[in-house]
RNA sequence: GCGGGCGUGGCGGAACUGGCAGACGCGCAGGAUUUAGGUUCCUGUUCUUCGGAGUGUGGGUUCGAGUCCCACCGCCCGCACCA
């Protein structure tokens, strides 16, 4: 281990910049800090306002990270990352006057802390609490500068109360596909009641019963219960979301199996939305790679619908190509489509059978490997081209998925490269209908041909049609797809086939899960089955306390076992009696508890007010923090300024953040149309870890380095890359990091080592650079060895002063801009300048170490609010104004501008910094070192001479 | 397969809209302090046969390319029979 210079403080230097002083310096800020409440923030109303206050600070920012999970096994030096970089930006952003809104919480609620409390034993209130108290006081260590006031964790039930207020509002809203917007199911009732709007099915309200209207009224709303296919997961025992199974069919927790299953679900229509979730997309500050996953997520697609007639009735394809319907010779449907059994015929019905069942064997994965040769069934049945009139056959195999489209597919084999490989397969016919261009053909090495008996796969492309009309239609001749599939819809259309339409792959959030700890639903059941949500002032609903929170759970791969929610067993809590309206009445709460991702849906928000009892955030304060900035673009929609976290909730959180936050704005709850305007993506620390030769990971601290290979007790192992982690036995806690060095070099370290946005490897022996930067910074103010001050007024040299200017200017850019590498670089060279000034001098002159300290202060906050102390001020360096670069000092009398010839360096010459191309080319012409260089060629006869004034000069003889 | 990103010293990484490649840090080498080691400080540190060469490879545009264009190789991420 590191002594640190223990040893230092013998030799007579009790004032070194040591760890021990460090901490010593720290944690006393760390205090005051507290007593102080020095970065609490004012609000302009509620609980939490200060008008004077916030007067006096400028333009608000509100900065934010990722709603942490409060692990059990602490934090490691990884997970902070992102909030050293959030603080970093806050504090500078203090200093350049702005009140910003900077706070952390727990979103403590989830699968994880009910494991952990399974497997301890403990109830898992008691595990979270230990947890959360755990991860405060690491966070609390690293210095971060969040207002404590604002500080929530989702399982406090004056929190869920306001989760459940909002679920309440989104089961008590509809969706007007007309307007766009979600609205109060009061409003679509009295639609119904009025007759402006018509019952899907033609019957009339009024001679509905009342529980006919009750049943189409829930089947409008945004939260709705449903009976549909799920994913079941019997290692969890409980349902999850499409977003939490992996592209291999297992849970993203856990990575147990999922099985496809019918039950009775609480759903939220977030597929209403889909349409603003994409195209609002264009309006935020994320990067092309989230907002890609999104829309890939959401998976909009324009094509048509078009019905085919068979003996069981239309078949239903969608189609994103209708334009290549003349080419359609035959259909499949996915082994699980309705119609199945009905188009099956007597001599098929064995094979048809056989085939379902294989496929039903078969793992979601196994159906998904691409290279499987096609596989399926004919049904014995035909359906009819609705453009050709020609009868033809219908398949069913499993490349056709049920869960996309309408489970049911045209099939153009001469230009869908899966309906060719299957036709080849069961030689089905490839008639074509477009004509390929010369160079297909060249490049496939065939002679051009309409008999695709000669083509090696499907031609997909612009290319004009053939064999494309009948009595009422013709696209022969058309060339390119666009025209071809308007002008085919509009044929659909008007003879009644099909219709344009729009498909997506979004599906309806599977919003309940069977488990203990989680937002109970605050919902209750009549004795029709129809749920009721509670009104406000009987909320929260709290969970019940119970022994037996664990949930039941299964044999992993037992696809036939059936959820058992563990507040089912609570009878007593289960059955109620309430007044909702019409008297007392028996009643039968919702055993379901909400996804770990509710709470997420709207936690910023309550950071803005988060004492307030009457109102989930008061619109003042709402709009104040996120409405829409139209000062800074006219279609801003308002949000978190900054927002910073991993890229792993793409389509989880952040789908379902901008879900609920949109239906908030619909109702009128909120004055931002999106949660979060501008999204960062941190990168992540990595860490090697060391793998012996039975493939199990071993201590990555005893490993041992030899001749660049890897040795654990002796035995060589393996190296590899990975997150740091417990799971890979190589993670470093921040705790030891503030014992060896301190929080601020902890904090150095970390935003030192690369961008924030890169993922890096962390090295522990790398730290001490950072340590020894600030041992130097604080040597160039503090004398060792007598602790006093070594700052004097007298007036700077030019050269420093000079250099301090210049790093004022690229300091406060790179801090502006996220880039805290770079800035950390200009400090060094700075102050790696000054400690040579300092040693030979004796002192610093105020006009350079003030700056410094107040450059410092954003990154290594509890060291120079004691070198401003010790400065001579009494304030918080909190809210001192950040230094402005003094521009007559950033531009020199002379600089020195390279000379190339021929591209390469060859002289350096010094030119006044204001001279023109001319006076640039004659001074350059007339150097003896260009002279030389130039061995003897005319300066004269040159071909070519470049000047770029303040940057470089070209010659080329 | 499709989409996106990235390849720079022994290592992490700098290099603004094309304009001095390798800032800063680690490590390493030498030196100072020290009984010694460690700590701390100072100097040096891309390679080199000392001519030069050099940003994954090969080509191109340009007076000039790490940066732009084309092809290829490698790594990472997302999606994946999406009709």
């Amino acid at each position: 281990m590191h002594d640190n210079g223990e040893s230092t403080i013998d030799a007579g230097l009790p004032y070194r910049y040591t760890a021990a002083l460090a901490g010593e310096i720290e944690q006393r800020w760390q205090d005051q800090w507290d007593v102080d409440g020095t970065f609490e923030s004012p609000n302009p109303a509620g609980p939490l306002a200060d008008p004077d206050r916030l007067a006096q600070l400028g333009e608000k920012l509100f900065v934010l990270d990722m709603f942490p999970y409060p692990s059990g096994a602490g934090l490691h030096v990884g997970h902070p990352l992102g909030y050293i970089g959030t603080d970093v930006y806050s504090r500078f952003k203090r200093m350049t006057g702005h009140n910003v809104l900077y706070s952390m919480g727990f979103d403590a609620f989830g699968l994880p802390a009910e494991q952990y409390a399974v497997q301890t034993g403990q109830h898992p209130a008691i595990t979270t609490d230990a947890n959360v108290a755990n991860m405060r006081r690491q966070l609390r260590r690293l210095g971060l500068s969040h207002d404590r006031r604002r500080s929530i964790s989702t399982t406090d039930p004056e929190y869920y109360r306001w989760t459940q207020w909002i679920f309440t509002q989104i089961f008590n809203s509809w969706y007007d596909s007309d307007l766009e917007r979600a609205r109060p199911i009061d409003e679509l009732v009295a639609e119904f009641e009025s007759g402006s709007r018509q019952v899907a099915d033609g019957r009339s309200w009024s001679s509905l019963s009342e529980h006919e209207r009750r049943n189409i009224v829930d089947g409008h709303r945004l939260a709705y219960v449903s009976e549909a296919p799920v994913n079941w997961c019997p290692g969890l025992g409980t349902v999850v979301a499409n977003e939490e199974v992996t592209s291999d069919g297992r849970s993203d927790r856990g990575n147990f199996p999922v099985f496809k299953r019918n039950m009775r679900q609480w759903m939220m229509r977030i597929t209403a939305y889909a349409d603003r979730l994409i195209d609002d997309l264009d309006l935020l500050d994320w990067s092309d790679a989230i907002k890609t996953m999104q829309r890939n997520w959401i998976g909009r697609s324009h094509g048509a619908r078009v019905n085919f007639a068979s003996p069981a009735g239309d078949i239903t394809v969608f189609t994103t190509r209708p334009d290549t319907l003349f080419g359609a010779s035959f259909m499949v449907l996915a082994p699980e489509h309705p119609l199945v059994a009905s188009l099956t015929s007597a001599e098929q019905s064995h094979a048809v059978e056989e085939y379902i069942r294989v496929a039903g064997l078969r793992s979601d994965i196994d159906r998904q490997d691409e290279t499987r040769e096609k596989s399926g069934v004919f049904t014995g049945s035909y359906a009819t081209n609705p453009l050709t009139g020609d009868d033809i056959p219908v398949w069913i195999a499993d490349y056709v998925l049920i869960g996309y489209g309408t489970g049911a597919i045209m099939a153009v084999p001469c230009g869908d490269q899966r309906d060719f490989d299957f036709a080849r397969v069961f030689d089905l016919p490839i008639p074509a209908i477009q004509q390929p261009p010369a160079e297909w053909f060249e490049g496939h090495a065939i002679d051009p041909s309409l008999d695709t008996a000669t083509w090696p796969e499907a031609f997909v492309g612009n290319a004009p049609y053939v064999n494309s009309s009948n009595a009422s239609l013709s696209l022969n001749g058309v060339a390119n797809v666009a025209d071809g599939v308007a002008t085919t819809n509009a044929w659909l259309e008007a003879n009644g086939h099909g219709e344009a339409t729009i498909n997506y792959k979004l599906r309806d959030w599977l919003f309940s899960r069977q488990r203990y700890w989680g937002e109970p639903f605050p919902v209750v059941y009549d004795e029709h089955g129809s749920p009721h949500t509670l009104p406000d002032e009987l909320l929260p609903v709290e969970l019940p306390e119970t022994d037996s929170f664990s949930p039941r759970t299964f044999d992993p791969d037992d696809e036939h076992s059936n959820p058992e929610s563990p507040l089912d067993r609570l009878g007593d809590w289960v059955e109620v009696t309430l007044d909702l309206g019409d008297g007392p009445k028996a009643y039968r709460r919702d055993t379901n508890v909400m996804p770990q991702w509710a709470g997420s849906c709207w936690y910023e928000m309550r950071y803005l007010d988060p004492t307030n009892t009457e109102q989930f955030v008061h619109p003042e304060v709402e709009q104040y923090w996120m409405g829409p900035r139209t000062d800074l673009r006219p279609d801003h929609p308002g949000g978190v300024d900054l927002y910073v976290g991993g890229v792993e909730h793409a389509v989880l959180h952040l789908l379902y953040a901008r879900f609920w936050h949109k239906v908030l704005f619909d109702l009128g709850h909120v004055s931002s149309k999106e949660p979060y305007a501008r999204l960062f993506n941190q990168g992540y620390i990595l860490a090697n870890a060391f793998k012996d030769d039975r493939g199990i990971y071993v201590d990555a601290f005893n490993v041992e380095e030899r001749d660049g290979a890897f040795y654990f007790d002796g035995e060589p192992v393996l190296r590899e890359w990975g997150k740091m982690g417990k799971s890979l036995k190589n993670a470093v806690s921040p705790d030891e990091m503030y014992d060896t060095y301190g929080a601020d070099t902890l904090r150095l370290y970390e935003m030192a080592m690369g961008p924030l946005d890169a993922s890096r490897p962390w090295e522990t022996r790398d730290v001490v650079g950072m340590f020894r930067f600030l041992q130097r910074l604080w040597r160039t103010m503090i004398d060792e060895s007598t602790g006093g001050c070594l700052v004097n007024d007298d007036p700077a040299d030019d050269e420093t002063l000079r250099l301090l200017h210049r790093t004022i200017d690229v300091v406060r850019t790179e801090m502006d801009a996220l880039r805290f590498n770079t800035a950390i670089a200009k400090l060094i060279e700075l102050n790696n300048h000054v400690t040579k000034y300092v040693s030979s001098s004796g002192s610093i002159p105020r006009e350079i170490a003030e700056p410094i300290v107040l450059m410092v202060a954003p990154l290594v906050p509890h060291v120079a609010e004691e070198l401003w102390l010790r400065l001579g001020h009494d304030e918080t360096i909190t809210y001192v104004p950040f230094p402005h670069p003094n521009a007559a000092l950033l531009v020199d009398d002379e600089v020195e501008m390279p000379v190339q010839i021929r591209g390469k360096v060859r002289a350096r010459v010094m030119v006044p910094a204001d001279a023109d191309e001319a006076l640039i080319t004659s001074i350059v012409l007339a150097h003896p070192a260009v002279l030389a260089a130039l061995e003897g060629a005319d300066p004269a006869t040159l071909k070519k001479v470049i000047v770029v004034p303040g940057r470089m000069v070209n010659l080329v003889p």
